[in-house]
Order: C-alpha cells, then structure tokens, then sequence
DNA sequence: TCAGTTGTAGTCAAAATGACCCTAACTACG
DNA sequence: CGTAGTTAGGGTCATTTTGACTACAACTGA
C-alpha cells in the first residue's frame, strides 16, 4: 500500500480483508457555571444513540469518516453538527485502534478534542438528543468512550499546567478574574490571585488593553487580550491541519 | 461504519465512497556515535520504495493495517520486520490524514515512534532496501514523511526536556555520563555533569547498582538502574494498548 | 460618606536552577 | 613505584522562580 516495502503479498491479503473502518470523534468541553453556583466547573455534550450498537446510550459526537474531509475537517464538521459553533480550538488528542472496541465490527477512532468559549457555550443548542454533561462523574458511555474523555481531561489539565491554553475557554477580551476561574475550575484547586497576576503577565502575547469591564459590583477590572497565533502553540500537533 | 451489513442511510452513502486506506508508518530513532566520532547523534532507519508511488525514494517503515492487529501491534510488527529488534519505547505519535498525501489515493497514516537502545541499535540490520540516516539534515522523503519525522523530532526533544525518556535509549544498566549523552545528542547542546546528576538523582525510579563500569581508561563509573514501569510514563497516550 | 469587595502591587522565605570549583579514584606511562 | 592525566562524584554560591501573605487603591451600592 503505500509508505511500505512491502510487496504484493500485502495487496492480495488486503483484498481478501477489509480494512478497518475510520470514525472520528470529538471531546468539546466548555466551562459553565455549575448549577449550585459555586465555581464553574467543566461541560461536555453527548449525543444519545440511535442505533445498534449501544442504541440508546450517550456518547461521544463522531461519526465515519468521508473521503473528501481531512481529519480537522470532519472534527469540526462534527463540533459543528452537534453543537452548532465553530471550535475556538480544535487538535488532534489520539488514534483508538483496539480490536474490540465495537462489538459488531473493528473500527479505528480518531478522537479530537475542542474547547468552547464561554460565550460560545451559552449559545450551544441543546435537543432531546444532544444534551450536556459534567466532565467528571460521568454515567457510563457507549463504546470506549469514557476511556476516552479521561484521556481528554488528562492532556486538558496536562496543557493547562504549562499554560497558552486557558484562553480558548474565554472570549477574545477577557479579565484575569476570568482567566483564573479556568485554571481553577479545570486544575481543581484555588490559585492565588496576585501570583496568577504575576505569571501571565510575564508570558508573552498577553497583552492589556485600556478597557475595563463595566457593570460589575465593585471595581471594573481591566480588560487583556491574548495576541498570539492560536495555532502557532505546537504543542500537540505538527504545524498545520493535515 | 463501513463495511459492515447494518442498514441506514450512512451505510448506503458509504457504500458510494470508498472509505480512506489505512496504514502505519515508524519513526524509530537509535543514539548512533557519529562518523567523525563527536557526539554520539540521532539516527533512524529508512527504507527504499520498489513500487509507484515514490518508487526509488526513501520512506518511513510502515505498511497496511491489517485487520487483526491494534495499532500498537501493527507499529510493533513494523518494527521487527524492518530492525529485526523488538521496542525498547513505542508510543503513538499522530494520526496523518490530509487528502493529498499519496497521489493516487487517500490514506490516513498513523504514525507512531519508537526508541532503541543503543546495545540494540548496533546490532540493527541493514540491507540494500533498509538503510540508516542522520535524523537531522535528511534528504527528501517520500510522501509526507519528511512533516512526519519533523515532529517525532520535536515530540522528542519535547519529551526528553521533561525527562523519563532518555533511558529508553541506553541499555538497561547505565552509567551518568551514558544518559547525559543521550541528553546532550538530543537537544544538541553540552550539559553540566554535576548539574545533571543533581537532578538525575532526585527524579524517582533511578536506582544505584553496587556495579561499576570496568575497563575503560579512567575512573570505573557506578552503573545506575531505572526500576520504573516502562509504561506508567502517561505523558503521550491512554493508559494501555488502544 | 461608609462599608464591602475586588483589582493590583509589593515583600519575604523556600525551593529550584545554573555556573563553577574541588577532590577522590582510577589508568597509563615513565 | 611514582607521577601525570582524566573522570566520577561531591560541594558552594549567586540568581531565578515559586508560594504564601500583606497592603493598599479603586470602585459600587447603600
């Protein structure tokens, strides 16, 4: 087939076999507020399946993948069908290949993961069919899937601890207030807020502009920009979409 | 889904589209010392192509996934069939699925790298169709697997800055200065012994062997064991073979 | 005007890092 | 046998980074 030395032995096999079949799947995590009100924690959607196998169950949004998308095109393809919006970040998180992941056939996922802004979040549609969880404490999913949101929240947390992706989470202008609720509802733990201050401020493309945000309670915080190229943050897959 | 005998409107759109080819491709990477006998560098092996596309060009190992294998037994089989040598370290790296990487037809690649030590490397077969190269300065490659061996590059030198990695590429018993080697290789630059030893002592799993080095000019060097699961270095893939 | 809350700045000790030096242990050679 | 040369392995010291904490300024609502 192709990148192999291998010789035709491998065509004949391969026209007696099926190849696998490719799905992709998309972890969208957005932060809300939780519902008693205490710190905002982390979402994700699920889509209730409608057939066999697992027909009925919540899982993942994904589905095959088309011959004329590329693997970003149909993570958000995906994002968008299920929830409507476009990703304000979208990477590849990992390729699920074990032979029993489907009861009824092999098939091989590809899993991204996406991160909503808030602002984004409360647009996203809900329907009798698609409907939003908390990250953690999850019910049981169809197939490996909550294998696979762990694995999501792991590199989440992982990234978020070397920081340029907190970000994602916000709008484009956002206080550092905000920007501290994220690592706190996504580490789990409270951060002090001088020290926050201290930190971002001295990594790069942070940038503060002079507004400030009106209509709060007491003193409008300043307004910060993140003026960095989203995608120039390499740390999860090569250069560009492929 | 694809393939399989379920009816519904997917399946009868897909039985339109032939889905994409799927197939495996190895970065394996071995500390080599280098011709003119500076510091030891990095070098993997490649092989020639005997058909179209590419044919002629050097190319990453690789071949189809078959049915029966996960992904990581494929990547394995790979390994062995193109070393001879079983994996020291084999991680998945990414998944590879432009439209336009082979000209003929789609193929999504998943790519995965692997690590050797370097007792094994020197015993690495080479034939007329498997040959080895410097992994920095390579020539033009087949398909896009000159992208591909950029970020395993970048995945390495990643991985190596956090430590926990470097081991993989020296034999099971080591001496300091074996492992500031390997450090030294990878992110090209000269590190200070005594610093590095700080360090390496205070990171857990490595162990002292009351065993020293015979046989060279100087001072026999203590050998050092890393007593780690080779497996619970989480830091790139889910928990077990997906 | 005052009380309450939050943004912003600074201090200080503890810990981590990088540059450097020193000496013990060993080999090779005269 | 003794000495020169090299490396392992241990330490010091200044600098930077981190976390905990204090203090004050700025604003709102009453």
């Amino acid at each position: 087939m192709v990148g192999t030395q291998f010789v035709s032995a491998a065509n004949i096999s391969e026209r007696l076999v099926q190849p696998p079949a490719l799905a992709i799947s998309t972890v969208i995590f957005a932060l809300r507020p939780s519902e008693n009100s205490g710190r905002p924690s982390l979402w994700l959607p699920l889509v209730r399946r409608i057939r066999e196998p697992f027909k009925g169950q919540w899982a993942l949004p994904g589905g095959p993948l088309m011959q004329a998308d590329s693997l970003l095109d149909a993570a958000a393809r995906n994002l968008q069908d299920t929830t409507g919006l476009a990703p304000s970040y979208l990477e590849q998180l990992y390729a699920f290949g074990g032979l029993h992941r489907s009861p009824s056939q092999r098939v091989v996922s590809i899993a991204y993961w996406a991160l909503l802004a808030s602002t984004e979040a409360e647009e996203a549609q809900e329907s009798e069919n698609v409907k939003w969880f908390r990250a953690d404490g999850l019910q049981e999913l169809a197939f490996d899937h909550n294998r696979i949101v762990d694995y999501a929240l792991w590199r989440l947390r992982n990234k978020m601890a070397y920081g340029s992706i907190a970000y994602h989470f916000v709008g484009e202008k956002f206080t550092l207030a905000q920007v501290r609720e994220v690592y706190e509802a996504v580490l789990n733990r409270s951060v002090d807020p001088a020290n926050f201050r201290r930190q971002l401020m001295q990594t790069p493309h942070i940038e503060p502009t002079d507004e400030f945000l009106q209509g709060g309670k007491h003193r409008p915080p300043r307004l910060y920009r993140y003026a960095g190229d989203p995608h120039s943050d390499h740390s999860g897959g090569p250069a560009s979409s492929l």
